[in-house]
DNA sequence: CTGAAAGCGCTAACAT
DNA sequence: ATGTTAGCGCTTTCAG
């Protein structure tokens, strides 16, 4: 015996008033008297019915649901800024659809089109760069959209993120301070422009500031994994590097151990100097210092901008920048 | 001005033929001559018809989507998971809405519905334990279910785990091979059937295969997390222990972390051995021993058996158990 | 192989 | 304050 789904008729019908008056008491308007909406509260009850999102979803053109496309979901960075985005979401009564895309172009543009089918209310999107042709579908789409820990040199799309540039820059000062000179930059490809328009130009920047010399040499593009930094370390060395500047915590918990493996004290013959936060920093040894990000906050700012989006707020600033700060552990002096 | 959304029936008027046959072509239904599949199919490209999958599930009583419940995304465990069910949802078509529950009965329950009411096609479940009122709500759903990684005592829930029982005894034996005889075990809380009924029970199976006598006092509760480890280090060395064996690969970090920091010489004076397997492991030093367990495959394999119940396909075994071994790296001897 | 028509369960004017 | 009535966009019998 299948289970009879009770429906907004079902109930108006025993408590003998209209659809209407159901579906006021259910969606909290006031219109409805005291004594009626008791009434109507009790058969709800009696019959435990459950309004259907999907039916309320198609009368209404609203679903309250995100789609949230993220490259990795068990990435440690991309999953805290997942974490923040539900959290906040769950706070305005949304629910997230999540679609892993690797970060993959083709991907993002399948899961994109496939979470506009499904008609989510808005999309947070984390990757690596927006393309021209994901750009473009994020203009044809008719739902806000908002970039979380995710850069567009354009700055069309609304977005949260922190100062990379400045960031950086800081971190370049920063070694500079404990003595050292022979500063590296290890990040993500320089087609993405998150590295080469501010990773890179902040790094440029900073040695700059510090009267330093730039040198080609000293940038390395890896894939950000563990292991890229494990292979990547013994060559550090060689090419006469005394610290390195990290975009991502994998990548550098695998050159500091690729370092220490190969006999180099870290700080005292090699500083690093990592670019997430992420509770990898305290957990490796030593301790990693690192360039402080709200990861948190920053996927929250994002869900609650698109809320705001949602609803047709105003917004000031479509692009937010959340402070950022360097903290000084363990791998440098 | 507003895009206007174009429906099947814009399709069907544009093609001069029927909503119906609208529909069959869109579902790959086979009955639809070729030459009217094609006047179709370049309609739909012409008008650029996306179709609406509200309405679908309105009117098929099929979302195409899953729930996944989940303690917290930010857990390196539970990520790896998740990552492995999107991947097979993705496979099969179907997305999923992942809602956090910080495995708090209360939040548990209360998504739970939330899912429902989205009428999701299934769910798959992870968390600490399948409380009594979980249960209830479980079975009065009519949806098919799925536990990830999650034991429940009864085992009435369809399931993907290890055999955490044999897991931990044989932990036990690998440590005392090494020459320990005083074993501890670190794990979350026995109200948990899981720590209670299989991981302590494994652990004092071992104990007994070993001709070891099993102690009170060398069980520790915890939350499971890097502070928690790290704050116990010291009491395990003072109780005159000489390894533990942990549940979870933060906890055992913080264990790992504050035993060093405390002097005390990881393997040679005192050896670990986690339970996950998570890439934690390979990334403190030294590296953690582990019992392996494959992660992303306790995920795909739970939604790839999900997948089978909403097809109403012939499951022969519903608990399912997966492989798993110890592999000693460096925090044991 | 194709079409007509009846819903799916709910919201949202519009009346009253 | 409450009821009536159209849909929302699609699937699914049922005919033919």
């Amino acid at each position: 015996m299948e289970k009879q789904t009770v429906t907004i008729y079902d109930v108006a019908r025993e408590a003998h008033v209209s659809m209407a008056t159901v579906s006021r008491v259910v969606n909290g308007n006031n219109n409805v008297r005291e004594k009626t909406r008791n009434k109507v509260l009790s058969v709800i009850q009696k019959l435990n019915y459950h309004p259907n999102a999907v039916a309320r979803g198609l009368a209404s053109k609203k679903t309250t649901t995100v789609g949230v496309i993220i490259p990795d979901v068990s990435n440690v960075y991309f999953a805290e800024l997942a974490r923040g985005i539900d959290d906040i979401a769950a706070m305005y009564s949304y629910n997230i659809i999540l679609a892993n895309s690797d970060g993959n172009q083709d991907k993002e543009l399948k899961v994109f089109n496939n979470l506009m089918s499904k008609q989510v209310d808005g999309i947070v999107f984390m990757g690596k760069d927006v393309t021209p042709q994901l750009r473009t579908a994020f203009q044809h789409a008719n739902v806000p959209l908002v970039l979380a820990g995710t850069i567009s040199k354009q700055q069309i799309e609304p977005s949260v993120n922190i100062d990379y540039h400045g960031a950086i820059a800081e971190a370049v000062t920063s070694l500079v301070r404990s003595g050292c000179h022979e500063i590296g930059l290890v990040c993500g490809s320089l087609d993405y422009s998150i590295n080469a328009d501010y990773r890179l130009t902040g790094f440029k920047a900073g040695l700059a500031a510090n009267q330093l010399t730039f040198d080609d040499n000293y940038v390395y593009q890896t894939d950000e994994s563990y292991r890229s930094g494990y292979q990547l370390a013994p060559k550090l060395i060689d090419q006469g590097l005394k610290s390195v500047i990290v975009s991502d915590d994998e990548l550098a918990a695998g050159i500091l151990n690729g370092l220490t493996d190969a006999g180099v004290s870290v700080p005292n013959d090699f500083q690093i100097l990592t670019g997430n936060d992420t509770k990898l920093t305290e957990i490796v040894r030593p301790q990693l210092s690192s360039i402080v990000q709200p990861l948190y906050d920053i996927g929250a700012v994002s869900m609650r901008l698109l809320t705001k989006f949602m609803d047709r707020d105003n917004v000031a600033q479509i692009n937010v920048v959340l402070p950022h700060r360097i903290v000084n552990r363990d791998s440098t002096k």
